[in-house]
DNA sequence: ACCTGAACACCGTTCAAGT
DNA sequence: ACCTGAACACCGTTCAAGT
């Protein structure tokens, strides 16, 4: 996956595509998607934004390297143990963790995931507990797509409040809200679980034939 | 809604509203998101770009109006008779309709309905069919965001999917694939049907309590 | 192998001014 | 009320050339 030499302690001045990434999370989480441009990347590593293209074919290229590294916890999510449901959903709280970890997080690997540039993040882990609780492989890559889709529509709506909100409390005019509720007009929150828990509950009552 | 004024067949000769969105309707439809820009808009109404920002605050609020009119024939959706999984299920794939109608449709619905630019398309029929039902509310809030997610999310995909297959058949360069097989290393298809089965399935299992 | 410098063909948005 | 013209401050990408 890098294209450093075999010898140890290679002691590079240049950049390697791990850096590019790195300065990329970076601008990412402290400025947000739309200022993550290669010419402000450039900036960051001390380079014309044209050396970029030496280590990415593309901006998107760079992206669904991004959308990676953040993916990356997914592949350490343990599910021992675990029904088809119960890793479901336990593997959908961590993809919200993962996407929240980082500004603009689910927008971005939104994008990857559409362009099919970046692995489904849940589908090996369901399909492996498919096999060891012998159910069918197919439930399980459904599975797998519902709550990623799910998860990511919800925290790309949530990572937008959050940053509508931030700005409100900075910009707002005249009229701050009394410190009790946050987005005074805003109708639905936090019922994620309660979507999650929908997706377990099908996926408890489904005909579970066998692989 | 519109600035037009009261007396009858007004004979207008400037542009509205509706004719700016007409326009970006017609250009996403045949040259997709990225080539939706205000200056082509401009360009297909003999207008200089910055006449746009007459009409419109900022090119997010014209895609909200744009999103508004792919979505509005979710408000004409009959839903008499129905249980609420049957409620959602229906309007989940009648939301896939609409949002197929148009090149692009899910990614620009997904980010206007993200940044809370455009109402959600299922809420009030399922809150409809809720109330008629004597189920919970919540439930049908609940139901109508997990459904939204799952169907944009999925369409947004099949449409990334449909015109990488459709530049795959113009620039293959050597081997082009059978006549079989289209996308050969993709790994999962249409089982958007399931998806939504397995929360309607959910749905139907799930304790409703009274609102 | 890794990067510079310069260029190409664009963007969204603002704003004074026109009619 | 509706639009022009010009400008501002940017974009992603390519490509010859350097080291």
């Amino acid at each position: 996956m890098d294209e450093r030499p075999a010898n140890p302690a290679p002691r590079r001045v240049r950049r390697t595509k791990a850096d590019v990434v790195d300065a990329a999370l970076g601008i990412l989480d402290d400025q947000g998607l739309p200022d993550l441009t290669m010419r402000r990347l450039g900036d960051v590593l001390g380079v014309q934004p044209s050396a970029l293209y030496w280590h990415f074919d593309s901006k998107q290229a760079l992206l669904a390297a991004v959308s990676a590294r953040i993916l990356a916890p997914m592949a350490r999510a343990g599910t021992e143990g675990l029904s088809l449901p119960a890793a479901a959903s336990a593997l959908g709280t961590r993809l919200r963790d993962c996407l929240l970890a980082y500004r603009d997080g689910a927008e971005l690997v939104s994008s990857s995931l559409a362009l099919g540039l970046v692995d489904s993040p849940l589908h090996p882990q369901l399909a492996a507990v498919a096999r060891r609780e012998a159910v069918s492989e197919s439930l399980a890559r459904t599975a797998a797509e519902a709550v990623t889709h799910l998860v990511v529509g919800y925290v790309f709506q949530e990572q937008q409040r959050l940053q509508a909100d931030a700005l409100g409390l900075l910009a707002a005019p005249g009229a701050l809200a009394p410190e009790g509720a946050l987005s005074p007009a805003e109708p639905g929150g936090g019922d994620f679980a309660a979507a999650l828990a929908l997706i377990a509950t099908g996926l408890a009552a489904s005909p579970a034939a066998a692989a």
